[in-house]
DNA sequence: CGTGGAGTTGACTTAAATCAAACGCAGTGG
DNA sequence: CCACTGCGTTTGATTTAAGTCAACTCCACG
């Protein structure tokens, strides 16, 4: 994964570093959770392939997803700090993680606190992630909302190498996740979908992602393009 | 403000490390910007005292606020590493900031690795904040919302000090902020607002808000109570 | 006094939600 | 081999929560 180019060099010492602080592997099917709303768990998690999304849901059972997981993305890493319940994080095809025992971060922090201030790093971007996100679903209309989180998810698979030259990319999510991420109602989402498709702007086909007008999806979303830029790899 | 008993206690040796790293404290005026959307400055703030908001805005003026800064909070920490245009921040009363040149934030990790864990726990605190205010405006409904908004306020203001003994405290925001912070339209969040105090749950008097029935606020908003925790202050 | 920002209210429109019903298709088990 | 099932998608009809437009009040302030 460090080859695509996405992410930060690291030295030997620092890579033979974290391979130890990482305490296993671990294979998830599709569709099962990695972590438990309400359960709080001492460890935090890097996902190494395929997809994955955070949650929330109210008791009555409205479900709001917060982002999608991406290879290389970190999460797990509020619990250690969290008082409570947090948030679920479910995959969303198989996919493979690592496992750090997050009750030790502040050993890591001590021990190699480069390492730590990559962590800082994750999550300072996680967090640009989530303002984009609420500004979504606070002040996007529909229309606006699906371009956004179809650009945003094509521009983070590219990134990851996940991309095909024909501008494609798996596309793992049913329009249940696309609607729960933009706070929308089924329905809706699917009539807003159609609409798009019906203005040539993408397709999807045989669960790949196609963007066939990039240029007016970004326009339409009011969507900021940001140089890509080398991340931390855990 | 360490002594309000909501921060972690700090050894004499590492408080005079942040007052070194600290490079001054400046006072803003109510409504001035601190950090302006757009403009990648590389410092970090501490709220010291006094309320500020951060925002995002779509280029056709549509303003989302991501979130409350009460004293004690962070702000800044993304730009460090963002690549581009983030957010802006705005005081909403008279306040006063701490200004940490975040250009050698990496500098600080390598010497006080404690500062940077404390650093990562703030900014892993204020995701969870930001997951939150998503699940609002991504699920909850206008009544909701707004409840919600008194409530959490209200929880992080008591954990500062701010409210009286009669339960009030000074509420600093105008209609307009609440229905940005919420995804609501301004004459929508004056009827929502209306209605709650028809119902006998709150009420604003003299810039002040009073929660009359927090009981029935939290239960409106599916509110889930997290017991009081100390957190670092830098 | 006049001006402007914040709050309030009524009338009306609209974007999105809800309800309901099909459809296509993959998987399964008789 | 084929009916049965269930999930994801699609579409139409209808309702509703929230947005928009517009006007008016109530201060605080110069």
């Amino acid at each position: 994964m460090r080859l695509s180019g996405a992410f930060l060099p690291v030295t030997a010492h620092e890579r033979e570093f974290i391979q130890d602080f990482r305490s296993n592997t671990l294979r998830i099917g599709a569709g099962k959770q990695i972590v438990r709303e309400q359960v709080v768990t001492r460890r935090m998690f890097t996902l190494f392939s395929g997809w994955a999304f955070r949650f929330k849901t109210l008791s009555d059972g409205r479900r709001q997803i917060l982002n999608f997981v991406l290879p290389g993305d970190m999460f797990g890493l509020q619990q250690q700090f969290a008082d409570g319940a947090t948030y679920g994080v479910e995959a969303l095809t198989g996919a493979a993680v690592c496992v750090f025992p997050s009750n030790h971060l502040w050993d890591l922090y001590r021990a190699h606190p480069k390492v730590g201030y990559e962590v800082t790093w994750l999550a300072a971007r996680e967090e640009n992630m989530l303002d984009e996100n609420l500004l979504t679903t606070g002040r996007r209309n529909a229309m606006e909302r699906v371009a956004m989180l179809l650009i945003h998810l094509f521009k983070r698979a590219q990134r990851v190498g996940l991309v095909a030259e024909d501008n494609s990319f798996a596309f793992p999510l049913t329009q249940q996740h696309v609607s729960d991420a933009l706070g929308l109602s089924l329905v809706h989402t699917n009539r807003t979908l159609r609409k798009l498709h019906q203005l040539g702007l993408h397709e999807i086909k045989d669960g790949r992602l196609h963007l066939l007008n990039p240029k007016a999806l970004r326009r339409l979303a009011d969507y900021a393009d940001h140089p890509l830029q080398q991340v931390p790899l855990l």
